[in-house]
DNA sequence: TAATTTTTTCAGAAATTACTGAAATAACTC
DNA sequence: GAGTTATTTCAGTAATTTCTGAAAAAATTA
């Protein structure tokens, strides 16, 4: 398949970038051929466009579905797999957040929770275990987080992106309103 | 300086996640051994307890430095570096996320930028255009999520942190309290 | 079942990344 | 400035990761 320069461009560029996000250049270039391709592509295909070994190929198709960033399907008289990406892009970043959860938090939470069972022995060990409780408090915070964001329905999280930086003006808002509940405060809130 | 069992396997553990993170396994020892560490350390007592060599670690210091996740002091009549990391970890958090952004989000949106000003020239390149602009317009949305995030002050990013999914439900709150507003519903509000 | 097509596995080669030791540089002290 | 200590640089080596080609396995068809 002969791709247009800003195809081939973007292409290679996602296997550049490959190696910050944590996957290798092909895996990287064949996750951007397949998020730009309208069609499903069968292997071959994929070896023939990226100049690549067809082992390779398989190897790259396999890694990018355990990161559920690419699925397999079969096309009606051809036994060939082919391969594509979902379309939603808010979808595919769920799918990143979760997958990358997995493989960056939570080997480190289970080890930090574990150790936090011990208590610890010594001076400097009391110290570092502290640090361990601070670091493991923040990191389920942040799980937290990233599992209800799972639970989100997709108009929901399309609003939370949108918001940004109004969050906090909105935590500003709840509290006014909490406490004109608790505090009984004059009425005639909401002109600035 | 000898290491506690619990303080050397959470060191070990930092230098293997190391290769998931982003860095190498020496960088990933180094800035779990400075952030336990209750006194800053300098360059020579990080070689002796992690058993690698100096120029190594020189190297390490320079990459958590660039990350600014890793900070150099002098102490009074001692003309050595001395290295820490910063003290709370949500400032901790933020600095990653910064960084994170700028390396693994930036690059990628300059590309997308560019491309896009062009027009595709065939059918193919149109469809390829379309997916990049989606692309485009979530890592926007991300990348000015993440800048909003530095601008909170703690207080409100351990809220934030906190609230996890009932942001939702803020939302939610804010709908009614907004249509209360805009459909001039029957007052008595605030009561559940 | 045999033949054919497609996919996967895996040992070794190639490429890349990480690490070391020696030398250079920088920062201080006398 | 000479001497001392601390730090950085960098060429070469070691270790790891990526990639390939060949062979095995799996899937499908005749």
């Amino acid at each position: 398949m002969k791709l247009a320069p800003s195809v081939q461009a973007f292409v290679l560029h996602f296997g550049e970038m490959g190696s910050r996000w944590g996957i290798n250049r092909t895996v990287g270039q064949i996750y951007a051929l397949l998020y730009l391709s309208k069609e499903p592509l069968h292997a071959e295909e994929i070896t023939d466009t990226l100049g690549v070994s067809r082992s390779n190929v398989s190897m790259g198709l396999k890694e990018l579905q355990s990161w559920r960033l690419v699925r397999s399907q079969h096309l009606p008289g051809d036994r060939r797999d082919y391969f594509s990406t979902p379309d939603d892009v808010l979808e595919i970043a769920l799918t990143l957040v979760e997958e990358r959860r997995k493989r960056e938090l939570d080997p480190t939470l289970t080890l930090l929770r574990q150790t936090l069972m011990e208590p610890p022995s010594d001076q400097a060990e009391e110290h570092a275990h502290e640090r361990m409780q601070q670091m493991c408090d923040l990191m389920e915070q942040v799980s937290r987080w990233s599992h209800d964001l799972q639970k989100l329905k997709p108009k929901e999280l399309q609003r939370l992106l949108m918001l940004g930086s109004a969050v906090p003006r909105l935590l500003q808002m709840k509290d006014t309103l909490t406490s004109v509940g608790s505090k009984r405060k004059a009425s005639g809130e909401g002109k600035k």
